[in-house]
RNA sequence: GCCCGGGUGGCCGAGCGGCUAGGCGGCGGGCUGCAGACCCGCUCUACAGGGGUUCAAAUCCCCUCCCGGGCUCCA
């Protein structure tokens, strides 16, 4: 039984989708006016192993993402630049969607962007208005939380404590706590027409209708990071549920943890904002999944380097430990030893599932994985062969969890610039051999590499190589 | 100010009433022409501080200290 932590009842509980094995995941994407750091990842590599736990374990999951191209901040920046606020933002998805792919995240189905929803928006402020959850002033649309009795109640906040703002709020709201729908704009300014005047959309809206849109009403699983729990997770329900007056609109609210670097959250003043294509410049993707998964989801994560060279470490034992395994000799005999492992394994398996059961564990689920590569490099080294049924079972097991944890997944391939490389150490030390008058070895390997296909030529002292045509 | 999370061994990080988490690093040993990888052992009975509850507390309660997040920009 899977179960998972809910942030409106605080809770762990058993998950159990609306509809069969169908589960409808939501989760908030970026604002796309910067390059993506490692908070956005650490988070959407969160959703994506709990996307791929779920689908390992059987549900069908439609991951839907929205990505916000309208947004004050886009058009901030592109007015500094003097470019149009949508070509920035394309310009900034295009490297989100490197930075994802980089990661190893391909779990999302669809990716929705807010500007293409627009009429959808419109719609559903209408709505809003019809029902008397919104209404309109000089600047813009907002919602009406004191029609909402359930506002707060994602993030257990009490009615006065939603009066207390840091920012000045608009002075045509009802109340402090009403939030935008539609933002009243000059022509000058990106928008689009609508019953209120030229505008854009509010910060909230654009999700909810992303959201009823493809999935309807009510939808599963709605992730995020914890600091969108208010007000932006808050505000969602509260359009969601006013609008269409059906309760939950999302069964399980998820929230990861937060992401530090040197103890503080990252901003480009205290410089330490480190960017997602600068880490995988010179770390391995892979690595930094596993540092993630050796902390809970929803715990926050401090993030040192030194970390993320350990979990290196960590994952070069387990592809070693692998790599043992898919070359031993497969033999047909049962040894004592062997029957121990396959009980352990079989142990193994009950664990494992149980952890990541338990509110995706991964933490403990990964110790478990630590404690069987240990297990099998153990009788790796006891004996020369391993029975082969107990080895094509150990093998696709650790494939199927390579594919929810999304690493070990890389195969030992060499590419073309490696490969000349390893053709001109051979080319020098054969050289060396020559001087030395070894002739018997150099010729050995100049025939040997003719065999496959490739000529070497020695003019004096030089050689050079061509393939064969 | 109010509301949430946290503070665990050299470092990272689980556990959240009794049951050796795990990883990384270091040291010693084994294996080895050398290196690497791997194995064994040690570092490792650690839980911010002070009270309390309990047969039993890192885990529950109270107080204090420190750190992070939210309180309409935020993954």
């Amino acid at each position: 039984m899977l179960r998972i932590y809910n942030t409106m009842t605080r809770r762990i509980e058993e998950f159990k989708p609306l509809k069969g094995n169908r589960v409808y995941m939501y989760v908030c994407g970026p604002t796309v006016y910067d390059y993506s750091h490692i908070g956005h990842a650490r988070t959407y590599i969160a959703y994506d192993v709990i996307a791929r736990y779920l689908r390992e374990r059987g549900y069908s999951v439609f991951y839907l993402m929205n990505i916000t191209d309208v947004d004050d901040k886009i058009i901030r920046r592109a007015g500094e630049r003097g470019v149009n606020p949508i070509e920035l933002a394309r310009e900034y998805e295009r490297y989100f969607m490197e930075d994802m792919d980089a990661l190893g995240i391909q779990s999302v189905n669809l990716y929705a962007r807010a500007s293409e929803y627009i009429d959808e928006i419109v719609d559903l402020i209408k709505v809003l208005i019809d029902k008397g959850f919104a209404y309109e002033t000089e600047t813009g649309v907002y919602f009406d939380t004191s029609r909402f009795k359930d506002y707060g109640k994602l993030s257990h906040k009490r009615p006065e404590e939603l009066l207390v703002h840091r920012i000045e709020p608009d002075p045509t709201k009802k109340n402090p706590a009403d939030f935008a729908l539609w933002k009243k704009r000059d022509k000058d300014e990106i928008g689009w027409d609508s019953p209120w005047g030229y505008g854009r959309p509010g910060w909230h809206i654009e999700d909810t209708a992303i959201i009823l849109t493809h999935f309807g009403p009510q939808i599963d699983i709605h992730g995020g990071a914890i600091e969108l729990t208010f007000p932006h997770h808050e505000a969602e329900i509260a359009q969601a549920e006013a609008a269409t007056g059906k309760k939950p609109f999302v069964r399980y609210w998820c929230h990861t943890g937060l992401l530090t670097v040197g103890g503080e959250k990252m901003s480009k003043s205290l410089g330490n904002y480190i960017l997602i294509r600068d880490i995988v410049k010179k770390h391995d993707p892979e690595a930094l999944r596993l540092m993630f998964l050796f902390s809970h989801y929803r715990s926050p994560i401090d993030f040192k380097w030194s970390s993320l060279e350990s979990s290196n470490s960590s994952l070069n034992s387990l592809y070693n430990m692998v790599e043992r395994l898919r070359e031993v000799e497969a033999d047909e005999e049962l040894s004592e030893e062997e029957k121990k492992l396959e009980d352990y394994y079989e142990n193994f398996k009950k664990n494992f599932y149980s952890y990541l059961d338990d509110d995706l564990d991964t933490p403990r689920a990964v110790a478990e994985l630590f404690k069987l590569a240990s297990t099998i490099n153990k009788i790796l080294d006891s004996q020369e062969r391993l029975y082969a049924l107990l080895k094509f079972k150990l093998l696709s097991e650790i494939e199927r969890i390579s594919k929810i944890f999304g690493i070990l997944e890389k195969k030992p391939t060499i590419e073309a610039g490696l490969l000349e490389s390893v053709l001109e150490i051979l080319i020098d030390v054969r050289g060396k051999l020559r001087i030395k008058g070894e002739f018997e070895l150099a010729d050995q390997i100049r025939d040997r590499l003719r065999e496959i296909g490739i000529i070497l030529e020695d003019i004096g002292y030089q050689t050079r190589w061509k393939l064969r045509r």
